[in-house]
Order: C-alpha cells, then structure tokens, then sequence
DNA sequence: TTAGGATTCAAACAATCGTTTGAAACGTTT
DNA sequence: AAACGTTTCAAACGATTGTTTGAATCCTAA
C-alpha cells in the first residue's frame, strides 16, 4: 500500500482532468473515484496543483526522452537531413498520443490545453522538459537548413509545434474533423507531408 | 443606460476571462469591476456560460465576415491562387489579433484556449461562425489545387488554422519566445512564408 | 399624469470548494 | 515487543460559488 495511493490518485485524476478540466474536476471527485481520503492528494502532492504538475511531468517528460534518442541514433549514422529530424521530432508525439487516447479519449485534448494555456506553472513544466529537446533541434536543423538563420529556424518549429498541439486538441473534439487515425506510420507520414515543405520551403516575400 | 450595464459586464469580463480564465473568474469579480449588481449577469445573459458565449461570439464573427469579404473581392477578379486565398484566410486572423493585443495581452491567449478546448458550446461558436467560411476557402483552395482531393485539402487548412491558434496562444505567454510583431504586414509575411510551401507542397510519402 | 414593462438592487439561497487538523492505523526497524 | 516515522482517516474549517427572489426604481408610451 505503499505508493499505490499516489498512482490511484494520478490514475483518477488523469481521466477526470481530462473529461472535465482541472478547474472543473474537485479534489473529493478524485479520490472517492480512487478510493482514497481527500487528505491523501495535499498529502502527496502538497496541492491541487501539485498534483496536475506531477501528472503532465509524467506526460511530457518521455516525449522529450524519446525525442533526444531517436535524434543521438539518427546522429550517429552522419548529418541527417530536415526528413529524418522531423521524424524524430515528431514521432515520439504520435506514439504518446496513442497512448493517451487508449487510457482515455479526452486525454490528448486536456494535455493539448494544457500545453497551449501559458500558465506559470505550465512554463515551469515545459521549461524543465523541453528545454535541452529545444537546443539540440535547434542546432541539427540548423545544420540541415545552413542558409536559415536561428530566429528562422525556431520560427518555423514553432510552427510545427503548432500544428501538433493542435492535432492532439483535436482528437473527439465535438464538432471537429477526426484528423487522427491513431495508426503512427500513416499519422507521421501525414504530418511529413505537410512539415516537410514547411521547414525547408523557399517562398520568396513578395511585399 | 438601457444596454449600457449589458456592455460594461462584456468589457469587464473579456479582461477577467483573459487574465483568470472562464472558471478562475466569479461572477462578482466582473460585476464589482463593472460597478454593476451579481443579478444582472443572469438577467442579460441568462448564465454565465451564456456571458462568455455572447462575448466569444463578439470576437469570432467579424474574422469570418472579412474573410468572406476578402474572398469575394479576391474571386471577382477572376480565378484566385493559393498565396492570394491564403492572405484572404490570415489577414483577419492576425487584424483582431492586433486589436485583441490592445484590449488586453491576455485576450488573444484565452481566444485560443477556447477555440482548441473542444466543449460542447465552443463547437457551438465556431460551427454558427465558422460553416460557410469553411465550405467557401474548402471549394476555392479545391480550385487552386485540382490535384488535391477535399480530404487533403481540409487536412492542410486544418494544419494551418493550428498555427494560427498556436500563434495566438503564445502571445505574452510565460515562457514562450514572441513570435508576432503585431504589425499585419510583417506577420503575414511570416505566415505566407510557411503556410503556402505548406498548403501546395508536392512530398512524396516513401513509406 | 399614469399605467406597465424593463431594469436594477440588496439579500439570501443551497451547494461546493481546497485545505487543515489531530488522532488512529500501518509497516518497518531495533 | 516496543518504538519509530509514514500513511490514512473522519470531521470540520472558512471562504466562495452561481443562481434566485421580490421589492424598488427607471424609462417609455398612452
């Protein structure tokens, strides 16, 4: 019984954020759903609040480990070109994504919003995560693309990092076009054909 | 002061929404800040949801009505292309974005956040605003590329109204570098840049 | 001027919120 | 078996929530 309280209560939790949002979702919904006091979450997460950090840690922080690996193995067979890196950037966000909707449908939407909501706390989560993933594309893409500049180059990551964050929102969204099949190797090859162009696009500003 | 006490809730609770978020913000927050009574919320808008959908309304609306405009003027000077549709589909995106910034930072971010969360009245918003501005750019973007098939086509607009959400979240946002100038011209630019590789590129899928 | 609908108001409604407390139960180590 | 720190528990804390009520006030039209 030793930390099986804890991961109940993420367990709940996960599901109960994600169908009804962080504001919306008390802490006596969690823990009767996960069978445990209301004490136990101030107890082990020492808030509400701690408790929603502790839960996307838990989401964003393999992404980014995968993320790196893919970019050290694709590393260590040459320069790898803007393809090669976009996989690498982008896959391990398709295999989290099938993952999250498997545990519950509303998930990758919650996570998406969280991501996209800029809160305090949220800069420290992505910040903590993302932030070595950041430098280390920086550069490699800038080696693939030599004749963009830095500020181009996280421009259009951005860019990139848009289109993710909106695909996972728009997963069993009401009203919204199912834009997923939840299948990597067709999602990714999706994702390719748009991000492709888009990072090593030469349009020329007309104005 | 017939519907002055209806405006003066919308203007208040547009900063309070923006800074505190939908659940984050009470009633008497925004009624204390109009100089208004609580009741009056309910008597004008019917709830509260009702408050916020009246003011996402508000916002929504007009970047659809000039993007309707601006497809018109653009169509009846013959046959359009795609870098023409698109500055049709953006430039209203990136004016209210100027004009939200100066309501209050905040505003354009919490847009964003409810345009991506996928509740049951959001759709509500952006299916009544957002119908025929879809089914107009989807028949003119099919137009401009008879290669793509509709299924393609929505998927790549999808694609670019993520960065435009995207965009707009990471305004003023903790942690998030600044990506718009809120200068139209030079933002367009920068959305042409990647948004018309995007939308005409011709990658090959290898798998 | 007066009737009547629209609007505002103070006050109370019932419900729920996140957090804290101090004692009880637990498991491990001496 | 006894003493320890860790974990769980029921209960209460104070504060706040969205909404409703019914009377007072305002504005307009007859």
């Amino acid at each position: 019984m030793a930390d099986r309280t804890k991961e109940r209560i993420i367990a709940s939790a996960e599901v109960l954020f994600a169908r009804q949002g962080f504001d919306g979702t008390s802490l006596r919904q969690i823990t009767e759903d996960a069978g445990v006091n209301v004490a136990a979450v101030n107890y082990h997460f020492g808030s509400k609040e701690g408790l929603l950090v502790e839960l996307l840690d838990r989401v964003v922080a393999p992404i980014n480990r995968r993320r790196l690996a893919l970019l050290d193995e694709l590393e260590s067979n040459g320069a790898p070109d803007v393809r090669g890196l976009l996989v690498a950037f982008l896959q391990p966000d398709l295999e989290v994504l099938q993952e999250l909707k498997t545990r519950d449908e509303s998930l990758p939407r919650f996570v998406s919003r969280m991501y996209s909501e800029g809160s305090d706390f949220m800069a420290g989560v992505i910040g903590r995560q993302f932030a070595e993933t950041q430098r280390r594309f920086y550069e490699a893409f800038g080696r693939a693309l030599p004749e963009l500049d830095r500020r181009e180059i996280a421009w259009r990551l951005h860019c990139v990092v848009g289109i993710v964050v909106y695909l996972f929102a728009s997963v069993e969204a009401p009203g919204m076009p199912a834009m997923v099949s939840f299948e990597v190797d067709i999602d990714l090859a999706r994702l390719l054909q748009v991000t492709v162009p888009l990072m090593s696009g030469q349009e020329v500003i007309t104005s």
